[in-house]
DNA sequence: GCCCTTTTCTGGAACAGTTCAAGTTTATGC
DNA sequence: GCATAAACTTGAACTGTTCCAGAAAAGGGC
């Protein structure tokens, strides 16, 4: 559906470029993909896109809110398709996966600081911190 | 008391050297500081010290537990003394000044995962986002 | 206190990911 | 279709971090 795609760049007044399409395909195929990746996907599409391409790309579609940026502590950014719901992440140490967790409470009791120290706090972000499946039977 | 850091080191099996008491003592007063400040801090005792051995030192330490690394999005490492106990931050999107949050509910009840994904869970990270009082009188 | 072994530090170079700049191409509105 | 402004291509620069080899220093035994 690509005219999907296009409607919600139009929707943030972005104008709909052949690489854009292609980005917001991949994140919506790939969650969680490091910039990279992101690069090898689009030019599956289109072998001409330029790396820089893809990383202006990324920066206008966070900007304007379509997707999100996540970085882990010592990993490279991965950015994910922003769906709205607030969800957060579940990390693991060795080898980086990234999972989605849905909110455990669904209204985030402890997301209000305690003390704000004067900041004005517009979002909370929750990472879990683990080791995955794969990595687990790894080591046992 | 130069002695309580040494004795710090000695407790996770780490030889005592200057570079490393500087780095710790560093670490202590300036809390939430980027590896080019502790770099700078700790030249200010040891002229001579090479950026690689802090590097090394703050990887050492990080190891043995004494020292965590938070790294927000976007932004270069940051460290701070290990206190033990469990707070989060508060991040400025516009200047990146990092504030200690206590955790607010003290027993963390949307801490778990509520579906872990067959990931073993060893750690909740939070972090807050939003402004701090300087860039927020800016804007206004 | 002195010597030996092992760890750590110094200095320099390499590397990855990201960003900057100039010029060309492309999308959008008329 | 045409003009204009935004977006893309190419290529180079930059920052933060890591790798490497040799020199220095810490800790333990004598």
């Amino acid at each position: 559906m690509p005219s999907d795609l296009a409607a919600q760049l139009r929707a943030v007044s972005l104008r709909v470029t052949r690489p854009r399409l292609a980005v917001l395909a991949a994140l919506r195929d790939h969650p969680h993909v490091d910039t990279d990746t992101v690069i090898d996907l689009v030019r599956a599409d289109l072998p001409m896109v330029s790396h820089q391409a893809v990383y202006n790309v990324l920066h206008a579609l966070t900007a304007a809110g379509l997707v999100r940026r996540i970085q882990p502590a010592g990993a490279t950014a991965r950015y994910e398709a922003q769906a709205g719901d607030n969800h957060h992440h579940i990390v693991c140490r060795s080898c980086g996966a990234i999972a989605d967790v849905a909110c455990a409470t669904g209204h985030a009791p402890c997301l209000t600081a305690s003390d704000d120290h004067g900041f004005v706090v517009d979002e909370a972000e929750v990472v879990y911190w683990g080791t995955c499946p794969a990595c687990s039977e790894g080591i046992a």
